[in-house]
RNA sequence: GGGCCCAUAGCUCAGCAUGGAUAGAGUGCCGGACUUCUAAUCCGAUGGUCAAGGGAUCGAAGCCCUUUGGGCCCGCCA
């Protein structure tokens, strides 16, 4: 237990003493308390003044004193504030060897709310004709950090990226490799998921605007592309699949793995969506069109005056969200799974094992990837064909929320640095667009900051060697990057800028990073080994409390962050914590006190907040340097 | 025409779910702190009609309604 047990004591006692008035039903709240509010609050005074008849401070006033006659082992004391509120001051003495043993333990920050049950984190999924831009890593580190997230709070999480190989967007290249003769070979040694979208995407895709005679070859191939026996298909898987490992080299080096990649080519050709449209009609969820605009088609019907959606054709083809219906269903483990596995060919970073779907028979390998609940991370822009799926889905399942959308909003580019690509947007901000070429590459990103890093690590430590300056300005550089993709709330817009959006000073991973390593030297220098042998009550400096304050309130935010699907709320965690450490720092000294006792007490501390610190940073997929 | 999201300090954002105390950070500008456990740091100063108007409430940045400004979505494309 950590800072919730002397919520959940004041909780209990104020609950007694509402049974001890014949009160009940009252949902009040006790919380960390504002600074300077003491160190735990409770607005239960304000709720119960219309029943009772009294004012606020009143009534505040009398739990105070009925509060004083309560058993506690973590309250000093309670006090009524004038404005109503009751404060509750915390025994430090027992409340900090409490928080600071618990943040010694591997389950330290651990929350049961997923009790085991099984959840699927999908994210990533971007065609395969391109690299990942900057656009991309937000979906990417939302998806990676909720997953993580998740895991701490006990649900068991499959991580899938869902693999578009069969749609328009590789035909687009397709048409490019075989109509224009695109090398397959990119030139310069450069990436291949580079060189697909920079040159041939974009390229191709000009050419159509120049020849409208062109849709019919794209059409052509699209259709080929869903024939998985075609000479067309299986060059596109080729090319699909060397694309793709260009784009998981981008992930990986950002430390975002996967669980398994499924393809919607498998997903097609398995037969799939026979099942369900069956499952459709049979449920009456979508209905036939015998007149009007929408005549011979089948339909969902839109709610209130939106628009009716088409998901089968009148030539009975499936319609672009028809094809999401069944894997969404998948997801959910409600169809007989038609697929294999096999391991993919090359390992992830961390040794976790990344399997793939395959329909081949020869060497069949089982396993289960679905989730008792589902998270689609997608930007909300498709937010109008995610609420159909949620709402089939709730008609699918019992459990009518066991399906959701995590939307988020997009990344556009600031006018300046749409200037550097070409693009005069008379100051605006722009949309990102990989078709007209309008993006920044995140593995451009990477490398800008990594220089940058490299230079700052440079001329703090002239001595260090390459591979190790090299290693810390990449763990600055993935932090820098995942955390400006977190630190603010999923619905606003963020504007990327090449210079801006980079700094290493403030609000930003590296300030946090900086934090960790400034501890690091502390325990380094000390030349002793921790311990949690020490006496508590020598801590009692107020920003040594704090520290251990915030140091206690970790598992509260992993429930916060959790219940919300909110990673903002762990990186906001993190900048506290390094933020109570500084003021620490300056404040008290930790070393070469002359007192032994105090001396080992603040080691301690520094201890503690390092490995919370250091747990809280994982759940953002960001480590942290003992030195830089 | 219908729907979703945003609006808080010069700029970028917390706070809003669950109304209550003194609306907080970062950044910028100005001033200060390295002979010290690392200055990617810290301290101070500056900076606010919480977009506007109305409503319910003892009490609103927060809840409800309206308006304004901005972004996005609404194809038998994917």
């Amino acid at each position: 237990m950590t800072f919730k047990s002397i919520l959940d004591e004041i909780e209990n006692n104020l609950n007694k003493i509402l049974s001890d008035l014949f009160l009940s039903d009252v949902q009040f709240s006790v919380e960390p308390a504002k600074p300077g509010f003491g160190d735990v609050s409770s607005n239960i005074a304000f709720l119960l003044a219309k029943q009772l008849k009294k004012s606020p401070q009143e009534i505040a006033k009398m739990l105070s004193e009925k509060y004083s006659s309560c058993r506690n082992t973590l309250v000093l004391k309670s006090e009524s504030h004038p404005s109503g509120y009751l404060n509750f001051y915390a025994n430090w003495d027992n409340l900090n060897q409490l928080i600071l043993s618990e943040s010694h333990l591997e389950t330290c920050g651990d929350v049961d709310i997923g009790n085991g049950s099984t959840i699927v984190v999908e994210h990533t999924s971007v065609n395969p004709n391109k690299a990942l831009h900057i656009g991309h890593v937000r979906n990417i580190i939302i998806g990676d950090t909720i997953s993580r997230i998740l895991q701490k709070a006990k649900y068991k999480v499959n991580v899938l990226n869902y693999i578009d190989d069969s749609g328009l967007q590789v035909a687009d290249i397709i048409v490019g490799f075989t109509h224009f003769d695109y090398d397959q070979e990119p030139p310069n040694g450069k990436k291949f998921d580079h060189y697909c979208g920079d040159n041939v995407y974009v390229k191709t895709t000009e050419k159509y605007e120049a020849d409208p005679g062109l849709e019919d070859i794209r059409k052509n191939v699209l259709k080929e592309l869903e024939d998985g026996d075609s000479e067309i298909a299986k060059f596109a898987d080729t090319i699909t699949r060397r694309v793709l490992a260009g784009q998981l080299e981008t992930c990986w080096n950002l430390d975002v793995t996967y669980d398994c990649l499924n393809f919607e080519s498998q997903i097609i050709r398995s037969g799939l969506w026979d099942k369900i449209f069956e499952k459709l009609k049979e449920m009456k969820l979508i209905e036939f069109e015998n007149e009007g605009k929408n005549k011979g088609c089948w339909v969902i019907r839109g709610e209130g005056k939106e628009e009716d959606k088409v998901i089968v054709r009148s030539n009975g083809t499936a319609t672009y969200i028809a094809k999401d219906i069944p894997y969404a269903a998948w997801k959910l483990g409600l169809l007989a799974d038609p697929f294999n596995y096999e391991k993919y060919p090359s390992e992830q970073p961390n040794s976790r094992i990344l399997w793939q779907t395959t329909l081949d028979k020869t060497n069949p390998i089982s396993k289960n990837f679905t989730g008792e609940k589902v998270v689609t991370v997608i930007d909300s822009r498709q937010a109008r064909l995610q609420k159909i799926i949620t709402s089939l889905m709730g008609k699918f399942k019992s459990t009518p929320d066991a399906y959701s959308h995590l939307g988020y909003e997009s990344v556009t580019l600031s006018s300046e640095t749409a200037k550097t690509l070409g693009l005069d947007t008379d100051g605006k901000q722009a949309q990102m667009s990989g078709r007209k070429g309008l993006y920044v590459n995140a593995d451009s990103v990477y490398d800008i900051l990594k220089e940058k890093t490299k230079d700052e690590t440079k001329k703090r430590h002239p001595e260090m060697s390459d591979s190790e300056i090299d290693s810390i300005a990449h763990l600055v550089s993935v932090g820098t990057l995942r955390y400006e993709m977190i630190k603010q709330d999923l619905d606003k817009i963020i504007t990327f800028d090449l210079t801006k959006s980079l700094s290493l000073e403030g609000d930003t991973a590296p300030y946090i990073q900086y934090t960790y390593a400034r501890a690091s030297r502390i325990l380094e220098k000390s030349n002793r080994t921790p311990t949690i042998d020490v006496n508590f009550s020598l801590l009692k400096e107020k920003h040594e409390l704090d520290l251990i304050k915030n140091i206690g309130l970790f598992n509260l935010q992993v429930r916060d962050a959790t219940n919300n699907l909110s990673p903002k709320v762990i990186a906001r965690y993190c900048h506290d914590l390094a933020v109570a450490f500084n003021s620490f720092y300056e404040k008290s000294k930790v070393l070469d006190l002359n007192n032994v006792d105090l001396e080992n007490a603040r080691l301690c501390l520094v201890t503690s907040f390092k490995i919370v610190l250091e747990k809280a940073l994982s759940l953002l997929g960001i480590k942290a340097p003992d030195k830089m």
